[in-house]
RNA sequence: GGGCGCGUAGCUCAGUGGGAGAGCGCUCGCCUCACACGCGAGAGGUCGCUGGUUCGAACCCAGCCGCGCCCACCA
């Protein structure tokens, strides 16, 4: 059995991901160890929502780099022997869903009016049958240890109930009510949005002067606007009550052309008099600030735009009916030909847009659903200040969570689509019912708008846990630990969980939020579908062609999904970043050295038991220390959400000391057949062991995978023990040791290669220099270098290469022309000299030696006589 | 308009007060008995610019130039 462990190990020379991570992904599903049954308590256990993706959703670059994200902790928590529970779920996703389901409709040639909202409705739960899981598959792949065995959706029967049980709350308590209010309307989804979901974009319009006649008919005001067709909604004109030029004006009145009604002139500070004419028109229905001067004025609201976009009958007939564009035109045209437009100008200026539609968005009074959120946001902002809710890293997420809560505004909640949680809220004539079930008697019509996405997403960490029952779940996992994400839905979705989480558990629904970059395509725009410029990380894991947004074209190789982990954990920081094709080859190389350094290891050691205290030699030492520092630094990184870091320094300790030096050093004993190799393997095995207990939350797969050849009965990684540093296996001085062997076997090296020795002959010298007893012969090997004891016919000394301590005098010998050295020599000493002026201008310099710190100016002195000996020794 | 961030090697990015780093790319030499997805050696940065603080600045301060993000109701 331990033959055919070995004996598939000897064959396989190369790590080949896309056969292993399935089986691996098996054994763990299997064996259960990502379900956790409910108990102990929440703050023994460990647990972090998933950010819900949508439910008809794929994995995109965000969703691998947040969920390798979560991974780590995760299985650092698990690893660490606490309960661990990933929860795992996906959202309705409100308006995405609808869309995605109305286009299918539209192909069929048919739409949701026509087919009507329950079928509708039924439509959008069969679309989610089908679609639903393709997400589930692509985290799996991902080797994400989510909860799979236990899957929420925001739709689900007990989730309704959270959500209904949240509304109707808010509303007794006050804190939700209706109102005639403006808002952003998205005229393409035919909705209400929040402010949230609008964007800013820049757009060049065109500003027209038009002139209004006075009542009195002495001449007339001048006002600018860049909507002309909203002149058809005016209800006033506005005037700074400091502008001397209107004051004769106030009061009076205008006649708004091609309507005829009569504006009065009032004043309003709002008006700023250095703009524009100083004049402002004022439409209570189409523009938000003039929506305030009304009510401040209590002007009438007159509304000519509707929800469909189109012109409405409180216009003259002319225009009725006439899109937005449309009406501007003809608005514009019927101006001119009264002679009223008195010029026009390019305007370059910021105009919302809808995030969603990509619309723009049009301000209308409506009938909608507000939450107050002042009241709410007071515990939320205290949990920051206090230091019990954190951001990682704390700047400037800190400071922008809490400038947007204490400026918040109401939330409408409200929207006007037929996919998502309907209002609780009854009406029969002019009676409103608010309850969590339909109120008794007959004649009730509820109302048919649902709620905002984002106030069911609100819930998440909580509802998904059975809240408002009192479920094990619930006592167990919640408060979560962890909520990571990347910035753009840090108001969206974390700050209202914290305000809902608060409001309704009574506590924080997590303590850290760790703020991830934004991966941007390589050519540094968004990445986005629409663009053409989304990279598919299942096409990274398995091979797939590499899209359009690569300069170079062909099929990336199937890197796998632990080299895709690594790879975006290193090329993440809290940044924005372009997507770097190339630490994702690292990691897969990464994988590669790992399994390979394995076969070295299990195909040469004895059956002994891993053990760091069995070191014998100084090397073995080293090895044992460095990997304790390497296990404090690992834990600290990842303890302060340092991913990219973490990442890099695995790789470099890995490959730098463990298999560029170590392992070589290992070689000769594990070569030499009448060795006692016991040492040796139990420390190359403990190196091993360690390696991969380090590196598994990064990279599960081939750590996994290589753990199941380690000799013995061990059980799953996944559940092993995560590793504490042990000071006491620490040693300075085998570290500094070895530093200076490391130092010394470069120099040699690199004296060979500027002397051209022939690669596989041996320049013979004498090493003359202290602190190379027990292991001169490392340096010699390693060096490529026959060392000598003095004695006769040794021949004149050619060189002296110097190295930490001395130096190796270099004798003839077959393996290269002694001229050819005298130049790379000549070049040391100047490098040495060079060096030696710079110490020596540092240290007569009085105040340095005054003020610098002691162990600084001691580190100068060191460098210099160490300097001032090599120069010596070359011969100055 | 307000706030925040970035500008470091050809590329992508680390590095917050004591001699400039990584990966890739490049040059030279190696199929050396774990790995060519490899091994060894090397070249390559006046750390955006200008001042200042300091014994000492990529790092702290001020100004400028160039990018980017967030927030905001100036027609």
């Amino acid at each position: 059995m331990a033959t055919d462990r070995l004996a598939d190990l000897e064959q396989r020379t190369r790590y080949e991901p896309t056969e292993v991570e399935a089986r691996v992904f098996a054994r763990w599903e299997e064996a259960g160890v990502f379900h956790a049954e409910p108990g102990g308590d929440a703050s023994e256990n460990y647990s972090i929502a998933v950010p819900p993706p949508n439910v008809t959703g794929s994995l995109h670059m965000g969703h691998a780099l947040n969920g390798s994200i979560q991974d780590v902790c995760i299985r650092l928590a698990r690893m660490r022997g606490r309960r661990t529970k990933w929860i795992y779920g996906t959202d309705h996703a409100g308006i995405a869903t609808q869309r995605q389901v109305e286009r299918a409709l539209e192909q069929e040639g048919t739409s949701r009016e026509e087919i009507g909202r329950e079928a509708f409705v039924e439509r959008v739960w069969q679309w989610r049958e089908q679609y639903g899981n393709t997400i589930t598959g692509q985290f799996k792949r991902l080797g994400a240890s989510l909860d799979y065995e236990d899957e929420r959706f925001t739709m689900d029967p007990a989730y309704v109930k959270a959500v209904t049980r949240v509304f109707v709350h808010l509303f007794k308590k006050g804190l939700i009510h209706r109102d005639n209010y403006m808002v952003n309307w998205d005229p393409g989804l035919r909705t209400a949005i929040s402010d949230l979901e609008v964007e800013q974009r820049k757009v060049v319009d065109t500003l027209y002067l038009i002139d209004y006649p006075l009542e009195s008919g002495s001449g007339s005001v001048t006002l600018a606007t860049v909507r002309p067709e909203t002149m058809l909604a005016d209800t006033a004109i506005a005037v700074n009550p400091r502008d001397e030029r209107y004051s004769r004006l106030v009061g009076e009145a205008a006649i708004l052309p091609l309507v005829g009604r009569r504006l009065t002139v009032i004043e309003d500070d709002y008006v700023d008099p250095e703009f524009g004419t100083g004049a402002l028109k004022i439409t209570p229905g189409h523009d938000p600030n003039d929506f305030d001067i009304g009510r401040a004025h209590g002007l009438e609201e007159v509304t000519v735009i509707g929800e469909d976009g189109r012109i409405t009958d409180a216009a003259p007939e002319r225009f009725r009916g006439m899109e937005v564009l449309e009406a501007r035109e003809a608005v514009v045209a019927a101006l001119r030909e009264e002679g009223l437009i008195s010029g026009t100008q390019p305007w370059e200026h910021e105009v919302p847009h809808s995030h969603r539609s990509g619309r723009r968005v049009e301000p209308l009074i409506s009938l909608q659903w507000f939450c107050d959120m002042e009241q709410l946001a007071r515990p939320a902002i205290e949990a920051v200040e206090e230091g019990r809710l954190r951001f990682h890293p704390e700047r400037p997420y800190t400071r922008q969570y809490l400038d947007w809560l204490e400026n918040i505004r109401p939330w409408c909640v409200s929207r006007q689509l037929w996919w998502g949680h309907q209002i609780p809220v009854w009406y029969r004539g002019e009676e409103t019912y608010v309850g969590e079930t339909a109120p008794e008697g007959d004649g009730w019509e509820r109302d048919p708008d649902v709620l905002d996405t984002w106030f069911s997403s609100g819930l998440w960490p909580f509802a998904t846990l059975g809240w408002p029952d009192e479920t094990p779940e619930l006592a167990a996992f919640y408060p979560t630990d962890v909520l990571s994400t990347a910035r753009d839905i840090l108001y969206l979705w974390v700050a209202r969980m914290v305000m809902l989480g608060v409001e309704f558990t009574g506590r924080l629904p997590f303590t850290d939020v760790p703020i991830h970059s934004v991966i941007q395509a390589p050519d540094g725009r968004r990445m986005s579908k629409s663009l053409g410029t989304g990279i598919d990380p299942l096409g990274l894991i398995t091979g797939g062609e590499r899209p359009p947004v690569f300069e170079e074209g062909g099929d990336f190789p199937p890197y796998g999904a632990d080299a895709l982990r690594f790879g975006l954990l290193a090329m993440s920081s809290s940044q924005d970043v372009k997507f770097n094709e190339e630490r994702v080859k690292q990691g897969r190389d990464l994988a590669n050295k790992l399994w390979n350094a394995t076969r070295l290891i299990l195909l040469r050691v004895e059956d002994v038991e891993p053990d760091p205290r069995a070191a014998e030699t100084v090397e073995d030492r080293w090895i044992v220390s460095r990997l304790e520092r390497l296990t404090a630094r690992v834990t600290e990184l990842f303890d302060e959400y340092r991913f990219s870091p973490a990442a890099l320094e695995l790789y470099g300790a890995f490959w730098s000391e463990l298999c560029d030096w170590y392992l070589e050093f290992a070689k000769p004993r594990l070569y030499d057949e009448d060795a006692d190799k016991r040492a040796v393997s139990a420390v190359l095995l403990h190196a091993l062991e360690r390696s991969l207990e380090l590196l598994h939350p990064v990279m599960p797969f081939v750590t996994e995978e290589i753990w199941s050849h380690l000799p013995g009965e061990r059980g799953l990684l996944a559940v092993a023990s995560w590793p504490e540093a042990d000071e006491s296996l620490v040693d300075e001085a085998a570290e500094q040791q070895v530093a200076r062997v490391i130092a010394a076997v470069t120099e040699l090296r690199r004296y060979r290669d500027e002397v051209g020795a022939k690669p596989s002959a041996p320049v013979r010298g004498r090493l003359v220099a202290d602190g190379y007893e027990e292991i001169a012969g490392q340096v010699a090997r390693l060096g490529r270098f026959e060392l000598v004891e003095d004695g006769a016919g040794d021949g004149e000394v050619l060189a002296t290469v110097p190295i930490p301590g001395g130096g190796v005098q270099v004798l003839p010998s077959e393996a290269f022309d002694p001229g050819e050295a005298e130049a790379r020599i000549a070049a040391k000493r100047e490098g040495l000299r060079a060096e030696i002026e710079r110490a020596e201008r540092k240290l007569a310099n009085e105040q340095f030696v005054a003020k610098a710190p002691a162990a600084v100016v001691e580190e100068q002195r060191r460098k210099l006589a160490e300097y001032r000996q090599a120069l010596e020794r070359l011969g100055e």
